[in-house]
DNA sequence: TCTTTTCCGTTGTAAAAACAACCGACTTAT
DNA sequence: ATAAGTCGGTTGTTTTTACAACGGAAAAGA
């Protein structure tokens, strides 16, 4: 488990841990590892976990097959990220998705509880963890939540207007640079590309914004 | 604030506390209360906030405003509902959405931070507390990326076999009940309702369901 | 420089969704 | 018992979207 602290480091759950107390966290929270070839499962529906994990090499989706055999991919996860986070609590119920290895991976995960109920003076930085774990769930958790606010418009242009209005609003201007190019707008959006293209150039026709690349204006 | 102490009872913030350990908790936890007039903000857009808050009384609504003016309603919070926790990390940023009362309404509200920075010992149920937050804000997140899934699908078929394959997952059964009538499953997948009931018909004409008011059967 | 690839706008067509309007079955209130 | 309201299925029309295919500009690479 060693070789991973320095990626550990790195994890926005270990942000502010210096190498040498990371080491003595993952014994004081018990944390194991898990390690899996290309195309293995880490995790299947239908389990019960309680764990927070750490994807410290390789990379995984999570995705789901529906009733009738489709399947979808939910998100594709990177080293450094934590997944899992959704069924910490007691009562979350068996897992709805699968988690598969896309590359050789190496996870490294711990029991949440372990975190909450052990005195936060059992070890120094136990309470900085706890922080950190909570920020960054809060932080996954608002992310969801203005996705979610863009994706409920019944149309391309109301699903466009609220993210390019959202964006505006964060970077304080009606002038500002979206971090993704069209294709990717689109996969956020769960739209076409064409045809967002096709409603930004209508939007650009009647007045509404003006954009170049990745840079647009609202008029 | 002591008059609403059997309100926050029943909350799952502070489920499992009695009613005496709460008015110590929330002295503890420096909580505050602030009451506001059917249609006053209770938080306004550019705000910045790191506290938690728990509708005490009325009800209010979380709202946008796009850039062009245009208002949407993004949830409707009523009592013993928390709200405010996607805002609790250092880094998150003003706030992107108005709170608005729609009726005469009363928040009891705390910093996050001195959930997680005071020692958990300091009083007999801050843990109990911690845990609590943690385990509503999983959840929230796990509900959230749920929907998220369902409504990544582009058609409204995909997004009917997306949701219900999670019901009879977690139901463990090809054979269960909704909990929503048909409006409601239409707002949730934002869809039309008509449009919906439309393709659950021809669904089933094709023979990939049978359902009966809120009871399907996946075939 | 020449080739290849990526990005993105454009077009046309077929499919799908929204929207509005209506109806019958059933429930609830007066 | 009657009236009013809710719920959900159905239909027709209009708008919107997906999808596929193409082409030009710019970037990346050989």
């Amino acid at each position: 488990m060693k070789k991973y602290i320095p990626v550990l480091k790195r994890t926005k759950l270990f942000s502010g841990v210096g190498e040498e107390d990371i080491a003595s966290l993952l014994s004081c929270l018990g944390a194991r590892k898990k390690e899996c070839k290309k195309g293995e499962y880490i995790l299947r529906e239908g389990e019960h976990i309680s764990d927070i994990f750490i994807l410290v090499e390789g990379k995984i989706h999570i995705q789901k097959d529906d009733y009738w055999g489709n399947r979808s991919i939910l998100s594709v996860i990177s080293v450094g990220e934590m997944f899992g986070e959704g069924y910490a609590a007691p009562e979350s119920g068996a897992l709805l998705n699968d988690v598969v290895a896309v590359e050789d991976s190496s996870v490294i995960f711990f029991d949440v509880k372990r975190i909450l109920t052990t005195c936060s003076s059992a070890c120094r930085f136990h309470n900085m963890i706890v922080q950190n774990m909570f920020f960054a769930i809060s932080d996954k958790n608002r992310k969801l939540v203005q996705k979610l606010g863009h994706m409920s418009g019944r149309t391309t242009r109301a699903k466009l207007i609220s993210y390019l209005s959202e964006v505006a609003k964060r970077q304080g201007s009606s002038a500002f640079t979206v971090p993704f190019n069209r294709q990717q707008l689109a996969d956020y959006l769960c739209v076409d590309r064409s045809a967002m293209s096709n409603e930004l150039c209508k939007m650009r026709d009647e007045g509404m914004i003006k954009f170049e690349k990745s840079r647009f204006e609202l008029l």
